[in-house]
DNA sequence: CAATAAAATAGCGTATAGGAAATATTTCCC
DNA sequence: GGGAAATATTTCCTATACGCTATTTTATTG
């Protein structure tokens, strides 16, 4: 493995591409092979790990006989992956791989009257995230119209500033920086600086 | 842990619900009977959605047997769950609106020999995504084993300090406070601090 | 190529999961 | 509460998962 040291700071960026095909036969006994290959372990190591016999492994993996539950908890826990991933979809090892890096200020501006938002992570196709750094203008709840709601949810962390966390169901909460909150986004939400300069925050919205 | 300065003040208050619900015996029997009943089904409607026979069911609820995996498979398939869901911690629907305040420094702690992660938002259990703050200890790539990946995509802030970004298909990069990256988490990563102290990011991972 | 070691698979006995039917329990009328 | 219907559990038998050991296959080295 190449440990090559890192170059200077620069702004990079990569469409996403889009392949993503669902519907899996699911083939348990190929997936953990696989696994315990990417983890150099042989049948009889791995059976030390978690307990179950070389020749067990052999016909899990062989799909000569399907494990039952405690097995696969035994596998699971042996070989440290956890047992949703077991299911998830197959591995895109392949040049799936994509980031963006956004220095900082270099984001995308998206101001509004009560929020100026600067959108960290531009064009990356169908992705489950979007982050923004948001500056709170708003110093009354009264700057909103109405309650904000959508799908989603959103994780948020105060970066700089003192502020007041308006939601439907729950009493206002006020918030410094460092402190964090994560929510349901179809309950009414809204942000307020309590400070005399706007709040600052980092903004994350999860589909 | 908690090398964290104490936070501020505060004003109105909403502490962060921190119950642990660690550790899952992953009872698998009562979860099933949860669903089902959530479903109105009795046995033997389940056993005909799933092809299995009703006392196969009544003793997997029961836990006096361990289901194979081909029967977790029909059950899965017959009840419209999907897998991952199965053995996801309890149910707890935040979709009916809900939200977890972290103050500063009082999230959960997860050393690792690399990375010290504060876990922001606790027991989420369906969450979408999974927020950490993480101070970032490796100083040298070599620290890693091998690449870290897994499902899901990652976004990350600095928020303190200066770190190289190694990912799998690129070079590595330099990032600084206010520096942001989004990156599909299967392409290996791993993240080491340029800076004399450690460095400290904000880690968000969806799923 | 042999020879040998290492790893994976196959055979077989025992433990246990799965299905059909009997039994027990709960629910719901009257 | 007493019965009847619906639902859940238990029993018993067959099918199959699991571990031990033997065998075959694959990798290594001279």
């Amino acid at each position: 493995m190449s440990t090559e040291q890192p170059d200077m700071p620069e702004l990079k960026i990569e469409s996403g591409s889009g392949q993503q095909t669902n519907v899996q036969p699911l083939q348990l006994g190929k997936r953990l092979r696989e696994i315990r290959k990417s983890l150099n372990l042989t049948l009889e190591e791995a059976s030390q790990k978690t307990g179950l016999a070389r020749s067990t492994l052999s016909k899990i993996e062989n799909e000569q006989i399907s494990p039952t539950f405690t097995a696969v908890q035994k596998l699971a826990h042996g070989l440290q992956i956890d047992i949703p991933q077991l299911f998830a979809k197959p591995r895109t090892t392949m040049a799936s791989g994509r980031r963006v890096l956004t220095k900082s200020g270099q984001g995308t501006p998206h101001p509004t009257s009560t929020y100026e938002h600067e959108l960290l992570s531009t064009d990356l196709a169908r992705k489950k995230m979007v982050p923004f750094k948001t500056r709170v203008r708003a110093r009354s709840f009264d700057d909103f119209g109405d309650w904000v709601r959508h799908e989603g949810e959103e994780f948020l962390l105060v970066l700089e500033g003192e502020l007041a966390l308006y939601t439907e169901f729950y009493e206002p909460v006020a918030m410094v920086a460092g402190d964090s909150v994560y929510y349901d986004a179809n309950m009414g939400h809204a942000l307020v600086s309590l400070s005399e300069t706007d709040a600052l925050v980092l903004w994350i919205v999860a589909r």
